[in-house]
DNA sequence: TATCGGGCTTCCAACAATTGGAAGGTCAAT
DNA sequence: ATTGACCTTCCAATTGTTGGAAGCCCGATA
């Protein structure tokens, strides 16, 4: 099947597939006589699993890591698992640091009238804290 | 004083303070006879407002805004606050996103053994889900 | 057969926010 | 006079994605 079609089915858009190919993430398609490139179900099935990986926030480096463990029919799993948990850390920090963020602003948003006054406590905080 | 001693005392570096100015974010520097940009106490405290407010996660497009509104000392407290509530709502959102992210990848690491042996709940589901 | 729409190709640019380097001018002190 | 620290500009890289332009290909219709 032609990119069009494989996007499609994946959910991944082909502009993205072809930059993806281009860096090296998924391997590279092979192409009509004409040049077009041409994915079997397989190549699908790595485009859906990227996406997945995607939404599960993974960056494309992980990513790319992921897939070749996936590929890689023996390597111990000790290694998906050691890179799941470095990446639910970090999911975790950045968790934290957006709830300290909402709760700072929310107390001062609580605390600002909101109203025609131009006397605003959000504002005298970020700039004289 | 200059752009180095601006730098220290906001705790936003100098480069990055060039690049504050050339997207219009903060004023544009006065300059001295030898081209140095000069800056005043006031200089530095809109330096430290904008580092403020990227501490609490606003985008420098949202940071400009909050800059004008600062600077304008009649503009209506809503303003503000309606801008803040906005941002708040858009963090929540992204910390609930990140926790199901959480949520679905620690439940994989659970189930995953993490040993020498291949077999990894964790590749199985983003391949197969 | 000519042509038209849609899909495909490549390349280049933009977004957000920041960081890095190169090449060169300036300042203060030795 | 020269050193070193600081300043200047410009250009590029990062991360992940999206957009456009110019041009080729394929199938269908007039």
């Amino acid at each position: 099947m032609n990119i069009g079609q494989a996007a499609k089915i994946s959910g991944v858009n082909a502009k993205l597939i072809r930059h993806y190919e281009s860096i090296g993430i998924i391997p590279k398609a092979s192409r009509s006589e004409a040049g077009y490139r041409t994915y079997s179900e397989a190549d699908v099935h790595i485009l859906s699993f990227v996406k997945r990986s995607r939404n599960m926030g993974f960056s494309m480096k992980e990513i790319k890591k992921l897939v070749s463990l996936w590929r890689n029919k023996t390597r111990a799993s000790s290694e998906v698992k050691t890179l799941a948990l470095k990446h639910i850390e970090e999911m975790e920090k950045k968790i934290q640091e957006l709830q300290e963020m909402v709760k700072t602003l929310r107390h001062l948003s609580k605390n600002c009238h909101g109203d025609h006054r131009p006397d605003c406590p959000i504002l005298n905080d970020l700039a004289n804290q």
